[in-house]
DNA sequence: GTCTATAAATAGATAGAC
DNA sequence: GTCTATCTATTTATAGAC
């Protein structure tokens, strides 16, 4: 049962987000579970209490995440809207989803670099399933006449990439600041409405 | 003095090389300097003997990566094509420097997920200069009416974060693949061109 | 469910011979 | 420049009391 305004976190949930903070800073090799304890003021040996390792704890939180980006897609997938909607509703999908859980942008970024080590069976059927579904939406539109044939995986990367990059640069982006470097500000409005314009752009063909 | 065809490699070159891999593939702090030397076949401790610690040979890494990339996307800008040859010569630069140092989207992916905690000025330096160099391209299509002005780090955005994307996911799409997820296959040139032409679109001002 | 104390292994670093 | 042996600190994990 989750926490809400009436339960408290028990220790399970404070835990849990202590630890998906720390390894988004510092990698699975580089998290330390002294620390996730501390930050979650809970006692380091309920860790193995409630996950069982420093391993499975990390799985399920590689798991949650996906999962839940997964569903959030399928909702928008099936909606009723036209594929423009959709392809918007899917950009919108990532980038809420990224700033819910702040630790998703990082740690994808690092599961990537590391050739998806920890990735997991139901960890890659939901990885897959978000670019089907995506490449679902592109189908429909190229069946109604609205858009034109794209590899799904170009659009993807198209999406996903800079969303997540956006989110994920925060701290780099502010530490490039401090350092004098000039770097123009980005909103978040203002990245998502550009990629959902040029997703749009692709898919309608206005760049041949 | 870097090693040719005629000087074979010392072991200070084969560390580096060593320690590249061992960092793109764990991390800073999942890297372990017995491994780089084993991989290197080079003792331990010519490690400390070279680079004096793990965190300064990595930093080495850093620097060293930039600075080609740097150097590499300055001579784009300073060349004499017109802005569309130079965003097209932009794109590929990033990508060839990532396929002739594969550590370095990994490497780059996990440097942003810890919020550049290893980027020291000199890095900065020459992060910043890359956007500079792009701003500027950008500056000079909008100065010949042949641009519209974009915030620099959209389009920076834009081409960096797929470029990356797609060559630090290759070995996460290999897995997905054996996984038996049917992911549409991407290969190099069509990502490096798909890149140019969205660029030139959203510069161009096709997509309003 | 929670906490203390500690086992056991790993890994960065160095001394010192050659 | 290279190598062996080793020191030391860190860290995951567990046993066992409450």
């Amino acid at each position: 049962m989750p926490p809400t305004a009436t339960t408290p976190l028990g220790s399970r949930d404070k835990l849990f987000a202590a630890a998906a903070a720390e390894f988004a800073a510092h990698g699975f090799a580089g998290a330390n579970v002294d620390r996730i304890a501390r930050a979650a003021a809970v006692n380091k040996a309920m860790i193995y209490y409630h996950f069982e390792s420093k391993a499975k704890l990390y799985r399920q939180i590689l798991c949650d995440m996906f999962h839940a980006v997964g569903e959030r897609v399928r909702i928008v997938a099936g909606s009723d809207g036209t594929p423009e909607d959709k392809i918007r509703g899917f950009v919108e999908a990532i980038a809420s989803e990224a700033e819910a859980r702040p630790h998703f942008p990082p740690i994808w970024f690092r599961e990537v670099a590391e050739g998806g080590t920890h990735v997991d069976e139901e960890v890659a059927r939901d990885l897959s399933g978000i670019v089907q579904m995506l490449a679902g939406i592109i189908q429909e539109g190229v069946g109604a006449g609205r858009f034109q044939p794209v590899n799904p995986m170009l659009v993807h990367g198209g999406i996903i990439a800079p969303v997540m990059m956006f989110f994920a640069s925060k701290g780099l982006r502010e530490r490039l600041d401090q350092s004098g470097a000039r770097i123009p500000h980005l909103e978040r409005q203002q990245v998502v409405e550009h990629i959902q314009r040029v997703t749009l752009g692709v898919l309608e063909g206005k760049l041949s």
